[in-house]
DNA sequence: ATGAAAGCGCTAACAA
DNA sequence: TTGTTAGCGCTTTCAT
């Protein structure tokens, strides 16, 4: 079974049927006429019959000869969060301004499916890749530290490893949010994380600890509660939060999901934002403003992660023996809207 | 400036370490071991070495000698939007499930990007496309209906075109939706429509329409606005409805996009859901149940949208001659929340 | 059970 | 100004 999706009408045909080398045409053809001084005639002869014939030069050919696919990789760990879906636009609009392909692979957020779709990637002789790591180590991009291969993390890095990276700045994010919030006259603010060791974590965790401790607010451990980014987490944490006798008067949510997830549980408990709880939300969406009430939140400049790992990718590309460059954090900003309730201080 | 960053291990360094054939080294590595009953030993022999090396076999030459890339292409308007990004998730990973890779085409909602893409990625060779086309004809099409190249249409098709597509059953999606409002005691319904002359359009204000029919009551054109599938749009139309002298009691926004857009402009206006105004859009996300107050939408399966597409592709792909199957619809469900009111009729 | 050789379609030294 | 030749790394007849 032939697939005739692909063309069929190749130099060697145009060759012989004009009576003219391979090696002429392929010149002609690929925009090097001038460079070795073809004569007028004989490339408008081959011009000529390309047209009529719809030659398209075999991509497959090409990439095999020139070693080269112009194609990168991008793995996402789920292309279906908003949060995500923001950096791959960028990813993709990006590579195609500068001529490249982008393979993307879906990780589902496991750690096999990671590892699967890089080998994949690879076997596919993309030129690099990006990656928005989901495992809690980087062991499995060792490899990668030594420069022969182009790899760039976006989202999350790992602080032990040499990788290039673009991330937010999320301790400071943190530290914002929670700050604004002891500014507001909370004290007793709980803390809904996700996945733990992995830098967005322990980096907003982090963020939060500094804001309290900077205040000389005890750290109560009972308050930083969850372990994954998602809607399932953040609403059971929050339904146990409630429960507990000496109630927190707000909550930061460490993602969008974890949020909302909160929220089902905020209003399955009867409880009313803000007057009865604060909140403040990571990842700013544009439902946010929208939901009831309008969700502050800790913004990030995900288009422009995007737009800066290609870059760096393409820098690497570029020149893969240079050194690994290190990492990049953009800064994150609060968005005021209306979750947040100014309390008097007990 | 070589490339290294395509592995360098090859069949013919394993043979010749070995002191084998190339030959050999390949039908053990491809899994043909047994097929050319390869002994135990020289097989092992071979493997250990691959694994040690850590051969990655490269797929350039062999999709070269095979002329195919197990490669499939897929144009996306936006893959920001969450509607469409669930698409696309299925569709990268049911792809991949099956050994195929994707690559990724946003158009940004640009017709000319989407020409674009679409030859960028029949240069690249993919065995196949999925498509969500984004303009109003199929004419840049037209070479797709003689059946020698797959490709599959998502979300919208051309009604006049005999390519084979999955949408969603949108006309009965609105016509549910109307039917609902009206049972609820409204008349005055307002329709926010998106791009004209697409099929999702389309079909939606023809549900909307039938409905109204159906049960006798005079369609109002004034109430029938908008042009495009945006936030902007559906804000400044809902504005604009608003201020006019006998208001509209309920709103069926045709898109989630269009329906934040008319949430900004009537909480702008004062207004309060669904005690002042009833609404319902289309498109269920994840959020929709926690909005202010919980948004009531026609669902659609856009999962199942992405799995079938990938499914009727493969269809194609492997059987390319016969006829093009025609089309999909998929049903719309609402899910009830808290946006509609019930009113008394006047 | 293994190998030699041809070739997928293209590019690029090297020649002429 | 044009052509010859040698591959890129793999699969696959056809031999043995």
């Amino acid at each position: 079974m032939t697939i005739d999706t692909i063309s069929k009408v190749t130099l060697k045909h145009i060759a012989e049927t004009l009576g003219i080398s391979i090696t002429t045409v392929s010149r002609v053809l690929s925009g090097q006429a001038r460079k070795y001084r073809i004569s007028q005639e004989t490339e408008s002869f081959i011009r000529n019959l390309a047209n009529e014939l719809k030659f398209v030069p075999s991509q497959l050919a090409r990439n095999l000869r020139l070693n080269r696919t112009t194609t990168i990789g991008l793995v996402i760990p789920d292309i279906s969060n908003p949060y995500f879906a923001g950096i791959a636009n960028k990813v993709t609009v990006e590579a195609h301004r500068n001529g490249y392909g982008v393979i993307l692979c879906d990780s589902q957020g496991n750690i096999d499916m990671e590892i699967e779709s890089i080998e994949n990637l690879r076997s596919r002789n993309v030129e690099g890749l990006i990656l928005c790591p989901v495992g809690q180590s980087g062991q499995h991009l060792k490899d990668y530290e030594s420069n022969n291969y182009s790899i760039v993390l976006v989202d999350r890095y790992f602080a032990e490893m040499s990788l290039s990276h673009v991330a937010s700045d999320n301790r400071n994010g943190s530290k914002i949010a929670t700050n604004y919030l002891i500014d507001k006259g909370h004290q007793r603010i709980a803390c809904l994380q996700g996945l733990h060791n992995t830098s967005t974590n322990e980096d907003r965790v982090k963020g939060y600890s500094e804001a309290l401790s900077g205040h000389n607010i005890k750290i109560d451990t009972s308050l930083i509660a969850g372990d994954s980014f998602s809607e399932q987490s953040g609403y059971v944490e929050t339904k146990l939060l409630l429960k507990k006798p000496r109630r927190c008067t707000a909550v930061l949510a460490l993602s969008n999901l974890i949020a909302l997830g909160a929220l089902r549980a905020i209003s399955e408990e009867g409880l009313k934002i803000p007057d009865d709880l604060s909140i403040i939300s990571f990842d700013d969406q544009p439902y946010m403003a929208y939901l009831s009430p309008p969700m502050t939140t800790v913004a990030q400049e995900n288009a422009e992660m995007g737009q800066i790992a290609v870059k760096m990718l393409f820098d690497r590309i570029r020149a893969p023996h240079t050194n690994p460059g290190g990492g990049i954090l953009l800064p994150t900003h609060l968005v005021h809207r209306k979750s947040v309730k100014e309390i008097s201080l007990i």
